[in-house]
DNA sequence: GTCTATAAGATGATAGAC
DNA sequence: GTCTATCATCTTATAGAC
Protein backbone atom coordinates (compact mmCIF):
# COMPACT_ATOMS: atom_id res chain seq x y z
CA UNK A 1 0.00 0.00 0.00
CA UNK A 2 1.60 3.14 -1.02
CA UNK A 3 0.48 6.14 1.85
CA UNK A 4 2.75 8.49 0.75
CA UNK A 5 0.46 10.69 -0.97
CA UNK A 6 1.47 11.63 -4.78
CA UNK A 7 1.61 15.26 -4.97
CA UNK A 8 -0.93 16.51 -7.30
CA UNK A 9 1.31 19.40 -8.28
CA UNK A 10 5.11 19.10 -7.82
CA UNK A 11 6.63 16.00 -8.40
CA UNK A 12 9.19 16.84 -5.60
CA UNK A 13 10.13 13.98 -2.75
CA UNK A 14 7.60 11.14 -3.43
CA UNK A 15 7.07 10.55 0.62
CA UNK A 16 8.38 13.23 2.00
CA UNK A 17 5.20 12.98 4.80
CA UNK A 18 2.29 10.93 5.47
CA UNK A 19 -1.14 11.53 3.29
CA UNK A 20 -3.47 13.00 5.50
CA UNK A 21 -6.94 13.45 5.03
CA UNK A 22 -6.59 16.84 3.51
CA UNK A 23 -9.99 18.19 1.34
CA UNK A 24 -9.61 20.56 -1.28
CA UNK A 25 -11.91 23.41 -0.45
CA UNK A 26 -12.68 23.67 -4.17
CA UNK A 27 -16.69 22.92 -4.62
CA UNK A 28 -16.94 20.28 -7.59
CA UNK A 29 -19.49 20.68 -9.59
CA UNK A 30 -23.03 19.30 -9.12
CA UNK A 31 -25.77 17.65 -11.19
CA UNK A 32 -27.50 20.30 -12.90
CA UNK A 33 -31.13 20.30 -13.92
CA UNK A 34 -29.89 20.27 -17.47
CA UNK A 35 -31.05 17.29 -20.25
CA UNK A 36 -28.82 13.96 -19.07
CA UNK A 37 -28.24 10.69 -21.18
CA UNK A 38 -29.15 7.42 -20.07
CA UNK A 39 -25.51 7.16 -19.22
CA UNK A 40 -24.46 10.42 -17.53
CA UNK A 41 -27.82 9.25 -15.14
CA UNK A 42 -26.27 5.90 -14.71
CA UNK A 43 -22.97 7.31 -13.96
CA UNK A 44 -24.83 9.54 -11.15
CA UNK A 45 -26.02 6.99 -9.65
CA UNK A 46 -23.17 5.21 -9.53
CA UNK A 47 -21.27 7.89 -8.12
CA UNK A 48 -23.73 8.33 -5.56
CA UNK A 49 -23.36 5.02 -4.53
CA UNK A 50 -19.91 5.16 -3.63
CA UNK A 51 -20.05 8.12 -2.05
CA UNK A 52 -22.64 6.80 0.79
CA UNK A 53 -20.39 3.69 0.69
CA UNK A 54 -17.76 5.41 1.29
CA UNK A 55 -19.51 7.57 3.78
CA UNK A 56 -20.60 5.18 5.55
CA UNK A 57 -17.13 3.10 5.66
CA UNK A 58 -15.00 6.51 6.74
CA UNK A 59 -17.68 7.28 9.34
CA UNK A 60 -16.78 4.08 11.45
CA UNK A 61 -13.24 3.52 10.67
CA UNK A 62 -11.90 7.26 9.54
CA UNK A 63 -9.74 7.69 6.58
CA UNK A 64 -6.16 5.35 6.44
CA UNK A 65 -9.16 2.83 8.18
CA UNK A 66 -10.69 2.19 5.40
CA UNK A 67 -9.15 0.61 1.65
CA UNK A 68 -10.76 1.07 -1.86
CA UNK A 69 -11.26 -2.33 -1.71
CA UNK A 70 -13.79 -1.94 1.08
CA UNK A 71 -15.09 0.99 -0.57
CA UNK A 72 -15.36 -1.01 -3.90
CA UNK A 73 -17.09 -3.87 -2.10
CA UNK A 74 -19.91 -2.36 -0.55
CA UNK A 75 -20.99 0.09 -3.33
CA UNK A 76 -20.79 -2.86 -5.80
CA UNK A 77 -18.40 -0.89 -8.03
CA UNK A 78 -15.04 -2.06 -8.99
CA UNK A 79 -11.81 -0.02 -7.60
CA UNK A 80 -11.29 1.22 -11.55
CA UNK A 81 -14.30 2.88 -10.92
CA UNK A 82 -13.49 4.84 -8.19
CA UNK A 83 -10.77 5.81 -9.84
CA UNK A 84 -12.13 7.25 -13.04
CA UNK A 85 -14.49 8.93 -11.00
CA UNK A 86 -13.22 10.40 -8.23
CA UNK A 87 -9.40 10.40 -8.81
CA UNK A 88 -7.52 9.02 -6.07
CA UNK A 89 -8.38 8.11 -2.31
CA UNK A 90 -7.73 11.57 -0.54
CA UNK A 91 -10.42 13.15 -3.48
CA UNK A 92 -12.86 10.37 -2.68
CA UNK A 93 -12.85 10.96 1.21
CA UNK A 94 -12.64 15.22 0.34
CA UNK A 95 -16.22 14.57 -1.71
CA UNK A 96 -17.64 12.57 0.78
CA UNK A 97 -16.89 15.44 3.63
CA UNK A 98 -17.91 18.37 1.31
CA UNK A 99 -21.19 16.76 -0.21
CA UNK A 100 -22.90 17.09 2.90
CA UNK A 101 -21.35 20.44 3.77
CA UNK A 102 -22.47 22.29 1.25
CA UNK A 103 -26.10 21.49 2.06
CA UNK A 104 -25.11 22.21 6.08
CA UNK A 105 -23.39 25.06 5.97
CA UNK A 106 -26.19 26.47 3.22
CA UNK A 107 -29.38 25.75 6.08
CA UNK A 108 -27.68 26.44 8.84
CA UNK A 109 -26.76 30.39 7.29
CA UNK A 110 -30.33 30.65 6.60
CA UNK A 111 -31.51 29.57 9.79
CA UNK A 112 -29.31 31.87 11.52
CA UNK A 113 -29.97 34.93 9.00
CA UNK A 114 -33.80 34.74 9.71
CA UNK A 115 -33.80 34.21 13.28
CA UNK A 116 -31.31 37.27 13.39
CA UNK A 117 -34.10 38.73 11.18
CA UNK A 118 -37.28 38.01 13.26
CA UNK A 119 -35.61 38.76 16.48
CA UNK A 120 -33.00 41.59 15.85
CA UNK A 121 -32.34 43.80 19.22
CA UNK A 122 -33.53 40.41 21.11
CA UNK A 123 -31.31 38.13 20.46
CA UNK A 124 -30.58 34.97 23.00
CA UNK A 125 -27.98 32.42 23.72
CA UNK A 126 -30.64 30.02 23.37
CA UNK A 127 -32.63 31.47 20.15
CA UNK A 128 -29.14 31.28 18.42
CA UNK A 129 -27.92 27.56 19.43
CA UNK A 130 -30.99 26.59 18.43
CA UNK A 131 -31.11 28.12 15.03
CA UNK A 132 -27.68 26.92 14.48
CA UNK A 133 -28.68 23.32 15.51
CA UNK A 134 -32.06 23.40 13.44
CA UNK A 135 -30.72 21.69 10.71
CA UNK A 136 -28.59 19.03 12.50
CA UNK A 137 -31.98 18.37 14.14
CA UNK A 138 -33.84 17.77 11.03
CA UNK A 139 -31.76 15.78 9.51
CA UNK A 140 -31.54 13.26 12.14
CA UNK A 141 -35.29 13.20 12.41
CA UNK A 142 -35.09 12.64 9.13
CA UNK A 143 -33.89 9.50 9.52
CA UNK A 144 -31.27 9.24 6.93
CA UNK A 145 -28.51 6.62 7.63
CA UNK A 146 -26.46 8.96 5.35
CA UNK A 147 -26.86 11.85 7.37
CA UNK A 148 -25.93 9.95 10.62
CA UNK A 149 -22.80 8.59 8.94
CA UNK A 150 -21.81 12.31 7.65
CA UNK A 151 -22.22 13.20 11.67
CA UNK A 152 -19.90 10.44 12.46
CA UNK A 153 -17.39 11.84 10.13
CA UNK A 154 -17.29 15.08 11.15
CA UNK A 155 -17.09 14.14 15.02
CA UNK A 156 -14.04 12.25 13.67
CA UNK A 157 -12.30 14.70 12.33
CA UNK A 158 -13.08 17.21 14.53
CA UNK A 159 -11.26 15.50 17.17
CA UNK A 160 -8.32 14.31 15.44
CA UNK A 161 -5.31 16.29 15.61
CA UNK A 162 -3.42 15.95 13.03
CA UNK A 163 -5.87 16.79 10.10
CA UNK A 164 -9.13 17.39 11.93
CA UNK A 165 -8.61 20.97 13.18
CA UNK A 166 -7.39 22.38 10.08
CA UNK A 167 -10.33 20.46 8.29
CA UNK A 168 -12.99 22.08 10.73
CA UNK A 169 -11.70 25.12 10.32
CA UNK A 170 -11.76 25.02 6.34
CA UNK A 171 -15.12 23.64 6.02
CA UNK A 172 -17.07 25.49 8.81
CA UNK A 173 -15.55 28.77 10.26
CA UNK A 174 -17.68 31.04 7.77
CA UNK A 175 -20.46 29.62 9.17
CA UNK A 176 -19.42 29.65 13.01
CA UNK A 177 -18.32 33.00 12.39
CA UNK A 178 -22.18 33.94 11.93
CA UNK A 179 -22.69 32.16 15.16
CA UNK A 180 -20.67 33.79 17.35
CA UNK A 181 -21.36 37.24 15.53
CA UNK A 182 -24.91 36.33 17.18
CA UNK A 183 -23.81 35.65 20.44
CA UNK A 184 -21.70 38.33 20.46
CA UNK A 185 -24.82 40.33 20.53
CA UNK A 186 -26.77 38.09 22.82
CA UNK A 187 -24.05 38.67 25.47
CA UNK A 188 -22.20 41.97 25.33
CA UNK A 189 -20.61 41.34 28.56
CA UNK A 190 -18.99 37.94 27.53
CA UNK A 191 -15.03 38.67 26.85
CA UNK A 192 -14.28 37.38 23.19
CA UNK A 193 -12.08 34.86 24.89
CA UNK A 194 -15.06 33.55 26.32
CA UNK A 195 -17.30 33.10 23.33
CA UNK A 196 -14.38 31.00 21.65
CA UNK A 197 -13.82 28.75 24.64
CA UNK A 198 -17.43 28.07 25.09
CA UNK A 199 -18.52 27.79 21.26
CA UNK A 200 -15.33 24.98 21.64
CA UNK A 201 -16.87 23.49 24.30
CA UNK A 202 -20.24 22.92 22.42
CA UNK A 203 -18.79 21.80 19.60
CA UNK A 204 -16.83 19.06 21.00
CA UNK A 205 -20.26 17.90 22.96
CA UNK A 206 -22.42 18.41 19.74
CA UNK A 207 -19.74 16.38 17.75
CA UNK A 208 -20.00 13.91 20.18
CA UNK A 209 -23.64 13.25 20.57
CA UNK A 210 -24.01 13.45 17.31
CA UNK A 211 -21.05 10.47 16.52
CA UNK A 212 -23.59 7.99 18.51
CA UNK A 213 -20.84 5.65 19.70
CA UNK A 214 -23.60 3.90 21.78
CA UNK A 215 -21.61 4.94 25.17
CA UNK A 216 -23.80 6.70 26.76
CA UNK A 217 -26.55 3.49 26.55
CA UNK A 218 -23.97 1.21 28.28
CA UNK A 219 -22.92 3.91 30.97
CA UNK A 220 -26.65 4.76 31.60
CA UNK A 221 -27.84 0.93 31.63
CA UNK A 222 -30.36 1.92 29.41
CA UNK A 223 -31.93 5.12 30.60
CA UNK A 224 -30.90 6.76 27.79
CA UNK A 225 -30.21 5.55 23.82
CA UNK A 226 -27.63 7.31 21.54
CA UNK A 227 -29.82 9.85 18.89
CA UNK A 228 -32.42 9.95 20.85
CA UNK A 229 -33.02 13.64 19.36
CA UNK A 230 -36.07 14.59 21.73
CA UNK A 231 -33.89 13.37 24.56
CA UNK A 232 -31.18 15.80 23.11
CA UNK A 233 -32.35 19.02 21.37
CA UNK A 234 -33.54 20.78 25.10
CA UNK A 235 -30.88 19.55 26.91
CA UNK A 236 -28.26 20.76 24.82
CA UNK A 237 -29.67 23.94 24.14
CA UNK A 238 -30.72 24.67 27.73
CA UNK A 239 -26.98 23.23 28.75
CA UNK A 240 -24.89 25.23 26.38
CA UNK A 241 -26.73 28.33 27.15
CA UNK A 242 -26.29 27.93 30.64
CA UNK A 243 -22.70 27.25 30.19
CA UNK A 244 -22.17 30.38 27.95
CA UNK A 245 -23.97 32.80 30.43
CA UNK A 246 -22.13 31.18 33.43
CA UNK A 247 -18.93 31.77 31.93
CA UNK A 248 -19.58 35.61 30.73
CA UNK A 249 -20.93 36.54 33.85
CA UNK A 250 -17.01 35.82 35.71
CA UNK A 251 -15.67 37.81 33.34
CA UNK A 252 -14.00 40.75 34.82
CA UNK B 1 -0.61 -6.45 5.69
CA UNK B 2 -2.87 -8.27 7.72
CA UNK B 3 -5.99 -6.56 9.04
CA UNK B 4 -7.86 -9.46 9.63
CA UNK B 5 -7.27 -9.52 13.20
CA UNK B 6 -5.94 -12.82 14.29
CA UNK B 7 -8.05 -14.18 17.08
CA UNK B 8 -6.26 -15.11 20.09
CA UNK B 9 -8.38 -17.60 21.50
CA UNK B 10 -10.40 -19.15 18.84
CA UNK B 11 -8.90 -20.98 15.23
CA UNK B 12 -11.83 -19.61 13.51
CA UNK B 13 -12.35 -17.68 10.02
CA UNK B 14 -8.88 -15.78 9.61
CA UNK B 15 -10.52 -12.53 8.62
CA UNK B 16 -14.39 -12.62 9.24
CA UNK B 17 -14.00 -8.89 10.10
CA UNK B 18 -11.25 -5.88 10.35
CA UNK B 19 -9.15 -5.25 12.77
CA UNK B 20 -10.42 -3.06 15.30
CA UNK B 21 -8.47 -1.12 18.13
CA UNK B 22 -9.50 -3.30 20.87
CA UNK B 23 -7.83 -3.32 24.47
CA UNK B 24 -7.66 -5.87 26.29
CA UNK B 25 -9.09 -5.03 29.12
CA UNK B 26 -6.79 -6.91 31.24
CA UNK B 27 -3.97 -4.77 33.53
CA UNK B 28 -0.60 -5.98 32.15
CA UNK B 29 2.07 -6.06 34.68
CA UNK B 30 4.19 -3.01 35.45
CA UNK B 31 7.77 -2.80 36.32
CA UNK B 32 7.72 -4.44 40.01
CA UNK B 33 10.71 -2.60 42.32
CA UNK B 34 12.28 -5.56 42.66
CA UNK B 35 16.44 -6.47 41.86
CA UNK B 36 17.11 -5.99 37.67
CA UNK B 37 19.81 -6.89 35.55
CA UNK B 38 21.27 -4.84 33.47
CA UNK B 39 19.02 -6.54 30.25
CA UNK B 40 16.27 -6.10 31.86
CA UNK B 41 16.98 -2.57 32.84
CA UNK B 42 18.01 -1.64 29.40
CA UNK B 43 14.43 -3.94 27.89
CA UNK B 44 12.28 -1.79 29.73
CA UNK B 45 13.99 1.55 28.51
CA UNK B 46 13.22 -0.31 24.75
CA UNK B 47 9.78 -0.70 25.84
CA UNK B 48 9.59 2.77 27.00
CA UNK B 49 10.58 4.55 24.01
CA UNK B 50 8.23 2.10 21.96
CA UNK B 51 5.54 3.33 23.88
CA UNK B 52 5.90 6.36 23.43
CA UNK B 53 6.76 6.66 19.68
CA UNK B 54 3.74 4.57 19.48
CA UNK B 55 1.40 6.95 21.57
CA UNK B 56 2.92 10.56 20.00
CA UNK B 57 2.00 8.38 16.32
CA UNK B 58 -1.53 6.64 17.63
CA UNK B 59 -2.39 10.07 19.15
CA UNK B 60 -2.40 12.03 15.85
CA UNK B 61 -3.48 9.44 12.96
CA UNK B 62 -5.42 6.86 14.77
CA UNK B 63 -4.89 2.72 14.92
CA UNK B 64 -5.29 2.41 11.45
CA UNK B 65 -2.87 5.82 10.00
CA UNK B 66 0.02 4.32 11.62
CA UNK B 67 2.55 1.45 10.33
CA UNK B 68 4.76 -0.62 12.88
CA UNK B 69 7.74 0.46 10.58
CA UNK B 70 6.49 4.09 11.79
CA UNK B 71 6.78 3.39 15.10
CA UNK B 72 10.06 1.44 14.76
CA UNK B 73 11.32 4.13 12.62
CA UNK B 74 10.60 6.86 15.63
CA UNK B 75 11.58 5.01 18.54
CA UNK B 76 14.56 3.67 16.99
CA UNK B 77 14.08 0.29 17.33
CA UNK B 78 13.31 -3.10 14.93
CA UNK B 79 10.11 -3.86 14.14
CA UNK B 80 11.02 -7.00 15.03
CA UNK B 81 11.19 -5.83 18.44
CA UNK B 82 7.98 -4.48 18.74
CA UNK B 83 6.69 -7.56 17.97
CA UNK B 84 8.78 -9.52 20.48
CA UNK B 85 7.54 -6.77 23.56
CA UNK B 86 4.31 -6.32 22.28
CA UNK B 87 3.06 -9.27 20.37
CA UNK B 88 1.23 -7.34 17.50
CA UNK B 89 -0.28 -4.38 16.41
CA UNK B 90 -3.15 -4.65 18.27
CA UNK B 91 -1.79 -5.63 21.80
CA UNK B 92 0.67 -2.87 21.25
CA UNK B 93 -2.16 -0.18 20.70
CA UNK B 94 -3.40 -1.45 23.79
CA UNK B 95 -0.51 -0.94 26.50
CA UNK B 96 -0.24 2.67 25.16
CA UNK B 97 -3.91 3.04 26.35
CA UNK B 98 -4.11 1.02 29.46
CA UNK B 99 -0.54 2.51 30.31
CA UNK B 100 -1.60 5.98 31.22
CA UNK B 101 -5.53 4.92 32.00
CA UNK B 102 -4.62 2.72 34.98
CA UNK B 103 -2.72 5.84 36.70
CA UNK B 104 -5.28 8.44 35.77
CA UNK B 105 -8.09 6.67 36.85
CA UNK B 106 -6.26 6.09 40.51
CA UNK B 107 -5.83 9.57 40.83
CA UNK B 108 -9.51 10.19 39.58
CA UNK B 109 -10.77 7.68 42.03
CA UNK B 110 -8.33 9.10 45.05
CA UNK B 111 -9.37 12.53 44.15
CA UNK B 112 -13.08 12.24 44.20
CA UNK B 113 -13.09 10.23 47.30
CA UNK B 114 -10.71 12.87 48.78
CA UNK B 115 -13.93 15.27 47.80
CA UNK B 116 -17.22 13.15 49.13
CA UNK B 117 -14.65 12.84 52.23
CA UNK B 118 -14.34 16.22 52.68
CA UNK B 119 -17.50 17.34 51.95
CA UNK B 120 -19.98 14.89 52.82
CA UNK B 121 -23.43 16.53 53.00
CA UNK B 122 -22.10 19.67 51.28
CA UNK B 123 -21.27 17.99 47.86
CA UNK B 124 -21.63 20.98 44.72
CA UNK B 125 -21.26 20.28 40.98
CA UNK B 126 -18.20 22.01 40.72
CA UNK B 127 -16.51 20.65 43.18
CA UNK B 128 -17.06 16.82 41.80
CA UNK B 129 -16.41 18.18 38.34
CA UNK B 130 -13.28 19.83 39.62
CA UNK B 131 -12.08 16.96 41.87
CA UNK B 132 -12.37 14.75 38.34
CA UNK B 133 -10.72 17.41 36.48
CA UNK B 134 -7.56 17.78 39.16
CA UNK B 135 -5.46 15.45 37.87
CA UNK B 136 -5.84 15.50 33.98
CA UNK B 137 -4.75 19.69 34.35
CA UNK B 138 -2.10 18.72 36.87
CA UNK B 139 -0.54 16.56 33.66
CA UNK B 140 -1.08 19.25 32.03
CA UNK B 141 0.53 22.07 33.53
CA UNK B 142 3.28 19.59 34.28
CA UNK B 143 4.56 20.12 30.50
CA UNK B 144 4.77 16.29 29.70
CA UNK B 145 4.44 15.62 25.95
CA UNK B 146 3.40 11.91 26.97
CA UNK B 147 0.29 12.93 28.44
CA UNK B 148 -0.20 15.53 25.92
CA UNK B 149 -0.59 12.84 23.64
CA UNK B 150 -2.48 10.43 25.16
CA UNK B 151 -5.37 12.83 25.71
CA UNK B 152 -5.32 13.42 21.94
CA UNK B 153 -5.48 9.15 21.84
CA UNK B 154 -8.93 9.52 23.97
CA UNK B 155 -10.05 11.88 22.01
CA UNK B 156 -9.92 10.25 18.97
CA UNK B 157 -11.16 7.62 20.84
CA UNK B 158 -14.23 9.04 22.61
CA UNK B 159 -15.32 9.87 19.18
CA UNK B 160 -14.64 6.85 16.82
CA UNK B 161 -17.62 5.10 16.38
CA UNK B 162 -16.78 1.61 15.57
CA UNK B 163 -14.69 0.92 18.53
CA UNK B 164 -14.21 3.99 20.33
CA UNK B 165 -17.34 4.17 22.52
CA UNK B 166 -16.92 0.46 23.68
CA UNK B 167 -13.48 1.01 24.22
CA UNK B 168 -14.55 4.42 26.44
CA UNK B 169 -16.88 2.12 28.37
CA UNK B 170 -14.27 -0.73 29.25
CA UNK B 171 -11.56 1.86 30.30
CA UNK B 172 -13.29 4.65 31.89
CA UNK B 173 -17.07 3.75 33.08
CA UNK B 174 -16.26 2.04 36.51
CA UNK B 175 -14.19 5.51 37.37
CA UNK B 176 -17.34 7.57 35.82
CA UNK B 177 -19.81 5.99 37.85
CA UNK B 178 -18.15 7.22 41.04
CA UNK B 179 -18.64 10.76 39.78
CA UNK B 180 -22.21 10.34 38.74
CA UNK B 181 -22.70 9.14 41.90
CA UNK B 182 -21.30 12.56 43.16
CA UNK B 183 -23.39 14.37 40.88
CA UNK B 184 -26.39 12.71 42.33
CA UNK B 185 -25.78 13.62 45.70
CA UNK B 186 -25.07 17.30 44.52
CA UNK B 187 -28.43 17.30 42.39
CA UNK B 188 -30.86 15.09 43.67
CA UNK B 189 -33.23 17.50 41.82
CA UNK B 190 -32.30 15.59 38.43
CA UNK B 191 -33.56 13.21 36.65
CA UNK B 192 -31.21 9.93 36.26
CA UNK B 193 -31.18 10.55 32.39
CA UNK B 194 -29.78 13.98 33.06
CA UNK B 195 -26.94 13.22 34.80
CA UNK B 196 -26.05 10.73 31.86
CA UNK B 197 -26.92 13.34 28.78
CA UNK B 198 -24.94 16.09 30.55
CA UNK B 199 -21.88 13.90 31.51
CA UNK B 200 -21.52 13.25 28.31
CA UNK B 201 -22.05 16.77 27.12
CA UNK B 202 -19.10 17.81 29.56
CA UNK B 203 -16.96 14.46 28.40
CA UNK B 204 -16.98 15.71 24.77
CA UNK B 205 -16.28 18.98 25.64
CA UNK B 206 -13.14 18.09 27.83
CA UNK B 207 -12.18 15.49 24.99
CA UNK B 208 -12.16 18.03 22.35
CA UNK B 209 -10.28 20.75 24.79
CA UNK B 210 -7.77 18.11 25.36
CA UNK B 211 -7.26 16.76 21.84
CA UNK B 212 -5.16 20.49 21.38
CA UNK B 213 -6.08 20.62 17.63
CA UNK B 214 -5.19 24.13 16.92
CA UNK B 215 -8.49 25.10 15.72
CA UNK B 216 -9.51 27.33 18.32
CA UNK B 217 -6.17 29.18 17.93
CA UNK B 218 -7.34 29.86 14.31
CA UNK B 219 -10.70 30.51 14.88
CA UNK B 220 -10.56 33.02 17.19
CA UNK B 221 -7.88 34.37 15.85
CA UNK B 222 -5.61 34.42 18.52
CA UNK B 223 -7.44 35.15 20.94
CA UNK B 224 -7.03 31.51 22.61
CA UNK B 225 -4.46 29.34 22.46
CA UNK B 226 -5.18 25.69 22.23
CA UNK B 227 -3.84 23.93 25.62
CA UNK B 228 -3.92 27.10 27.74
CA UNK B 229 -4.63 25.56 30.79
CA UNK B 230 -5.24 28.70 33.07
CA UNK B 231 -7.75 29.76 30.49
CA UNK B 232 -9.70 26.58 30.55
CA UNK B 233 -9.94 25.04 33.81
CA UNK B 234 -11.95 27.60 34.84
CA UNK B 235 -14.49 27.87 32.46
CA UNK B 236 -14.66 24.30 32.39
CA UNK B 237 -15.86 23.96 35.41
CA UNK B 238 -18.35 26.81 35.37
CA UNK B 239 -19.94 26.15 32.05
CA UNK B 240 -20.13 22.44 33.22
CA UNK B 241 -21.70 22.88 36.27
CA UNK B 242 -23.85 25.97 35.05
CA UNK B 243 -25.22 22.88 32.22
CA UNK B 244 -26.03 20.20 34.42
CA UNK B 245 -27.96 23.22 36.88
CA UNK B 246 -29.64 24.20 33.91
CA UNK B 247 -30.72 21.13 32.69
CA UNK B 248 -31.77 19.43 35.91
CA UNK B 249 -34.31 22.54 36.97
CA UNK B 250 -35.78 21.74 33.44
CA UNK B 251 -36.82 18.24 34.77
CA UNK B 252 -40.74 17.95 35.64
C1' DG C 1 -18.74 4.00 -18.11
C1' DT C 2 -17.43 -0.19 -16.65
C1' DC C 3 -14.54 -4.21 -16.18
C1' DT C 4 -10.10 -7.39 -16.28
C1' DA C 5 -5.49 -7.68 -15.44
C1' DT C 6 -1.56 -6.24 -13.43
C1' DA C 7 2.18 -3.21 -11.95
C1' DA C 8 4.86 -1.30 -8.07
C1' DG C 9 5.38 -0.94 -3.63
C1' DA C 10 3.92 -1.19 1.45
C1' DT C 11 2.47 -3.97 5.50
C1' DG C 12 2.15 -7.20 9.51
C1' DA C 13 4.44 -10.86 10.97
C1' DT C 14 8.09 -14.58 11.56
C1' DA C 15 12.50 -17.43 11.36
C1' DG C 16 16.92 -17.57 12.67
C1' DA C 17 21.68 -15.52 13.48
C1' DC C 18 24.24 -13.15 17.02
C1' DG D 1 17.30 -8.63 23.58
C1' DT D 2 18.25 -7.16 19.32
C1' DC D 3 19.01 -7.32 14.41
C1' DT D 4 18.92 -9.15 9.29
C1' DA D 5 16.37 -11.16 5.93
C1' DT D 6 12.31 -12.54 4.05
C1' DC D 7 7.36 -14.09 3.21
C1' DA D 8 2.64 -13.86 2.02
C1' DT D 9 -0.59 -10.73 1.52
C1' DC D 10 -2.68 -6.41 0.79
C1' DT D 11 -3.02 -1.67 -1.25
C1' DT D 12 -3.23 2.14 -4.47
C1' DA D 13 -3.24 3.09 -8.93
C1' DT D 14 -3.04 2.48 -14.06
C1' DA D 15 -3.36 0.43 -18.85
C1' DG D 16 -6.25 -1.29 -22.02
C1' DA D 17 -10.28 -4.23 -23.65
C1' DC D 18 -15.23 -3.90 -24.29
Amino acid sequence: MNRGRKSLKTPGPIKATRARPRASGKVPKVAQPKKLSQKALQSLATQARILDAAEHLFARRGFYGVTLRDVAQASEADTALLHYHFGDKQRLFDEVFARRTRVLNEERIRCLDLYAEENAGALTVEGAIAAFLQPIFAHSRAGDPGWKNYFKLVAIANNTSEWGGETMTRFFDPVIERLIELLRKALPEAAEADLYWCFEMFSGALTLLDAETGRIDRLSKGACQSGDVDAIEWRIINYTAAGFRSVAAQTR
